[in-house]
DNA sequence: TCAAAAGTGTTAAGTTTACACCCATGA
DNA sequence: TCATGGGTGTAAACTTAACACTTTTGA
């Protein structure tokens, strides 16, 4: 059945990871210092090329976890980015993801295997091709989907401080929150609950931890931040 | 240079367009009865392949044009869409735009040709793969962007009464407006002015038409609707 | 003369912003 | 005892939403 088809040209598929970490009141992405060709010695974001046998959206999780050991993290779909020459070997469409994960859990070995660094987001080096154009897309995109969903918990532990959760939409946002505003939102939220436990290694006195619940939030999907 | 890529497969990647029209205060899409294989019959959006000499980008402007006769048409893209079995008959990885254009405005003949018909975005009928999804996502982030940036006129005349305008973005959101309120929001904004020409088609006592200044915009990108 | 669309302001409700002090504790 | 981060409420400014009548004119 390929008789409709074979006229046309066919091309290389890849996939590129925008990674996003969250540590030290800032947005990292985890970077690749390429010790391979193309761009051997070059900052970019890892990728890699779509199979016969996965989807691409399978694709992009497989990347994700040949770099960092994970699964099960949070993606979404950037865009394709599909200009003549982007790759400079030969022609490669790439499909850019943006995934958000806990910076604490990776695999250490893996990431190392592939001289890969946490890299703060306002010290970003130059990327290879259309990676810059990528990242700032995702950034956008991850930025306006963060202040209607509840994405950004992916970014933070399961038990997190209130002061916690403001420095990351502080850092999503890049800019200051007033704080007894920011937990007049939280409280009005039925999703993010507080929890009995206390984390002591913040401050001296002590800050209640809290945990967003999934299932109230499907009962009432209401979130603004 | 092909050392570093040929050990992976290629894909056919394909462009498809979802078309908006405003006309009779409803959205509308331009849709293919399919003359041709596969899924000779039913209903889809236009599509086509990417060629080796084009960029993603410009075979969407070609598909579109191919149907339409237009150039210079707003479109952005929707996203990849990479399924295995997306496409019935061989892997397919596609790539969805969507294109706003003036209904008024695009080669009778053409569209005759392709058997393409404009579609109430109300009643559309069941679409091959994908194109469903397709079509939602375009119509929620067109929906989006619509609020915040001037893409709306894109589907309007260049002349036009402020009765057009909201009916316009009734129907993009899809709900009512007050009528009031919406002239006070249009009235702050530079970028909407009033011309010295009335519109006397669409009511006995005429109505001023309005177009849209794209320097002022520039000057201040200020839009809100 | 009347039907049909054009045009026009005000008020109440709700949302957002700005802002400062006391608390608990470990060092 | 004091430095550090945790925790709390109110009032003003602004934005949004609700609402009804007069005007013009061609049929």
């Amino acid at each position: 059945m390929d008789s409709y088809y074979s006229i046309n040209p066919k091309f290389y598929v890849a996939v590129d990871c925008i990674i996003f970490g969250f540590s030290e009141k800032d947005l990292n992405l985890l970077l690749l210092k390429r010790t391979f060709e193309p761009a051997k010695g070059e900052w970019s974001l890892m990728g890699g090329f779509v199979q016969e046998n996965e989807s691409v959206d399978d694709a992009a999780k497989r990347v994700l976890a040949e770099l960092t050991g994970l699964e099960n993290v949070y993606m979404a779909q950037v865009g394709a980015f599909g200009s003549i020459h982007r790759d400079t070997g030969e022609r490669v469409i790439s499909v850019a993801y943006y995934a958000l994960l806990n910076i604490n859990e990776y695999d250490r070995n893996l990431v190392q295997q592939h001289n890969a660094f946490w890299v703060n987001i306002h010290e970003l080096p130059s990327l290879i091709f259309d990676h810059q154009a990528m990242v700032e897309q995702a950034r956008a995109q991850m930025q306006q989907k963060a202040s209607i969903e509840p994405i950004g918990f992916n970014l933070l532990p399961k038990l997190f401080t209130l002061s916690q959760l403001q420095s990351l939409y502080e850092a999503i946002y890049d800019e200051p929150i007033d704080k007894r505003n920011f937990r007049k939102r939280i409280a009005d939220m039925d999703c993010i609950e507080k929890t009995d436990k206390i984390d002591k290694t913040g401050s001296k006195r002590g800050a209640a931890l809290y945990q967003f619940n999934e299932k109230a939030y499907k009962q009432a999907p209401i979130f603004k931040l």
